[in-house]
RNA sequence: GGCGACGUAGCCAAGUGGUAAGGCGGAGGUCUGCAAAACCUCUAUUCAGCGGUUCGAAUCCGCUCGUCGCCUCCA
C-alpha cells in the first residue's frame, strides 16, 4: 500500500510521488515571532512534525524548511507598544519557539530561514515579476496584478469575481483592482526598512514564503503546509507569486491542518480565546499535549478544554504503566525480539499512517498492543516459566516503543520517570526498603507494611506486587 | 451573499457500500492480607432528521435542521 495524502489543491486523497525519491522537500510555514506561540499553533508544528517523522521512517530523506518571520506589522507594533527594538522583540520569541517547540518534541527544521536573512532573493522575485508584467510599482508599494495571472484562485476554489465584493483597499493604496495584494511597502518613518529599486521599503507578508521556499529547495518542492486558514490568502498568493514567475508549480501537494477551537470556535489571538503554550505546558505534561494534539485527525478540528488534556494525561499513563511495568517484570528484553502479533499490529500501523496520516487510528492500533502486552505480561508473571510469553511481550514492547518513536511520542512518555544524577543511590534505597516491606508481609506486620507502601507512595514511588515480585514506578 | 467542512455512545474519536476500532468515564467480577496495576464481562439494534438508489448504506444521491470555517491579520 502506497502513501496517500490530501491535497487541497486537488481536494482529493492523492497518492504521494514525489519528484525526485527519496528525496522529499517540505516547506511549513512558520510562526511570525511577535509572542509566545499558542496551543493552535503548536498543533501545526506537531502535526508536520509527526507527517515528518512519518516519511522518514517510510524511507525518504526529507529536507524540512520551516521559516521565522522575523519582520511585519504586527512585529513592529508590539515592539512598539513594549519600547523594544523590532529585532530584539523577535529574537526573543524566536528563542522562546525553540524551547517549546523542543519541550513537545518537535524536531529542528533542516533550515529554519528568517525573512530579514533572505531580502535579496525577495528583491529578485519582486523584480522579475515586475519584468514580467505581473507586478507594478506604485508610490513605492508595488502589487501583484492578480487578474494577469491565469489561475488565480485554483488553491483556495475561489472565483476572482466572486472575491471583489469582500476586497479591501486601505486608505492611501493605490492598487490599480482591490484584489491585488503587496510585494512590497514603501517604509513609513521609524520603520525597518532595506533599500530597493523602489525606495526603502519592507516585504509584503506573502513574498517571504515563496521567495525562501525557492531559494531553499527549489522552484518546485513536495509538500507545502500551514493552518488551515493559510489557504487563502497566503497560500493562495504564495502561489501566484511563485508560479507567476517561474511559470512552474510551486508545490506538488498542499496539506492543510485543521483548527483547533475552543467551545467548537477557532482558536486565535484576534478573538483573545487562546491558550499559549507556556500555560498549557505548565499544568500538563509535554507527553499527555503532543498526545492530545495527535489523537484527532489532523484536517478535522480538534476541541481544546482541561477535560480534554486530562484524559490525554490518563491515557499516556496507562501506555507509560503498561510498557514500564512490563520492562521491570520481563528484565532485560531481548534486542530485536518479534512475533506474528508485532508484526501485524506495525503493519496496521502503517496502513493508518499510509491513509493520509491517521494518527487517531495508528494511536487505536497502539492501546491494541497495550491491551495484548498486558494480556501476555500477566500470563507470564502468574506462570514464571512462560518463556513464550515473555518473548510475547517482548516483541510487543519493541513494538510499542518504535510505534511511539515515530509519532514523536516515546522519548516524552518516557522520560518522565528517568533517574536522576544520584539514580542508583535512591533506587537502592527504594529495593532495601521494598525488602523491608517483604520482610514484615511475611511476619504478617501489614501495618508496617503498608506504612512503607504509603510513605514511599506519597514520595511519588508507587509499588505494585505481581507473582513475580514487588515493582515500583516513579510517578 | 459566495465557497467549503462537519454532525457516530455520558464525553473524545476511527470507520466512506457488507452489517459499529480505540481512548476516557461508569457498573459488576477475578487477582491481593488490604491496595495498586492488570485481566474478564457489561456500557450505540445504531451513526442529526426525512426521503431515494442498492440484495445490502453510518458510508452514495436529494432535501431539511444544526454547528463551524474561509472570503480581512490569523497555524
Amino acid at each position: 500500500m502506497t502513501l496517500k495524502i490530501y491535497n487541497t489543491a486537488t481536494r482529493r486523497k492523492e497518492d504521494f510521488q514525489p519528484q525526485n525519491p527519496p528525496q522529499v522537500t517540505m516547506y511549513n510555514c512558520g510562526p511570525t515571532v511577535y509572542d509566545y506561540f499558542h496551543v493552535g499553533n503548536a498543533r501545526n508544528f506537531v502535526v508536520v512534525d509527526a507527517v515528518r517523522r512519518y516519511l522518514e521512517h517510510s524511507g525518504y530523506t526529507v529536507k524540512f524548511v520551516q521559516n521565522f518571520t522575523d519582520v511585519d506589522d504586527k512585529i513592529i507594533k508590539r515592539a512598539n507598544e513594549k519600547n523594544e527594538p523590532w529585532d530584539r522583540l523577535a529574537a526573543r520569541f524566536v528563542d522562546a519557539y525553540y524551547e517549546k517547540a523542543d519541550a513537545l518534541a518537535v524536531r529542528r527544521a533542516t533550515i529554519h530561514p528568517k525573512a530579514t536573512e533572505h531580502i535579496k532573493e525577495m528583491l529578485d522575485l519582486v523584480v522579475k515579476l515586475v519584468e514580467k508584467g505581473l507586478a507594478y510599482e506604485k508610490n513605492g508599494d508595488v502589487y501583484y496584478r492578480v487578474r494577469a495571472f491565469k489561475g488565480y484562485g485554483e488553491l483556495s476554489g475561489k472565483n476572482i469575481d466572486d472575491l471583489l465584493e469582500g476586497a479591501r483597499v486601505d486608505v492611501g493604496e493605490l492598487k490599480e483592482d482591490p484584489l491585488d495584494f503587496a510585494l512590497w511597502k514603501a517604509a513609513k518613518p521609524g520603520e525597518p526598512s532595506w533599500t530597493s529599486p523602489w525606495g526603502e521599503g519592507r516585504p509584503g507578508w506573502h513574498l517571504e514564503c515563496s521567495a525562501m521556499s525557492m531559494h531553499h529547495l527549489g522552484e518546485t518542492i513536495d509538500i507545502h503546509s500551514g493552518g488551515h486558514d493559510l489557504i487563502f490568502p497566503h497560500h493562495e498568493n504564495e502561489r501566484a507569486q511563485s508560479c507567476g514567475a517561474t511559470e512552474k508549480p510551486f508545490a506538488k501537494y498542499w496539506l492543510h491542518n485543521g483548527f483547533l477551537t475552543i467551545n467548537t470556535e477557532k482558536m486565535s489571538k484576534s478573538l483573545g480565546n487562546f491558550f499559549t503554550i507556556n500555560e498549557v505546558l505548565d499544568r500538563f505534561q509535554p507527553a499527555a499535549v503532543r498526545f492530545y494534539l495527535l489523537s484527532a485527525h489532523y484536517r478535522h478540528p480538534l476541541d481544546y478544554s482541561d477535560a480534554a488534556l486530562e484524559e490525554a494525561t490518563n491515557a499516556v499513563g496507562r501506555i507509560r504503566e503498561a510498557v514500564v511495568t512490563a520492562e521491570k517484570i520481563l528484565g532485560g528484553a531481548v534486542a530485536g525480539t518479534t512475533s506474528d502479533e508485532a508484526v501485524r499490529l506495525e503493519a496496521e500501523f502503517k496502513e493508518a499512517m499510509d491513509d493520509d496520516f491517521n494518527t487517531q487510528r495508528a494511536i487505536g492500533v497502539i492501546f491494541e498492543a497495550v491491551s495484548l502486552l498486558n494480556e501476555k505480561r500477566q500470563a507470564y508473571s502468574r506462570n514464571a516459566n512462560g518463556e513464550s510469553d515473555k518473548m510475547a511481550a517482548d516483541a510487543l514492547v519493541g513494538a510499542i516503543r518504535r510505534l511511539l518513536g515515530i509519532l514523536g511520542l516515546e522519548d516524552l512518555i518516557f522520560s518522565a520517570g528517568a533517574a536522576d544524577a544520584d539514580g542508583a543511590f535512591s533506587e537502592g534505597l527504594v529495593d532495601l526498603l521494598i525488602r523491608a516491606r517483604k520482610m514484615a508481609k511475611e511476619a504478617k506486620q501489614f501495618q508496617l507494611a503498608d506504612y512503607i507502601r504509603d510513605e514511599l507512595n506519597s514520595l511519588g514511588v508507587r509499588l505494585q506486587d505481581h507473582p513475580t515480585g514487588t515493582i515500583w514506578l516513579k510517578d
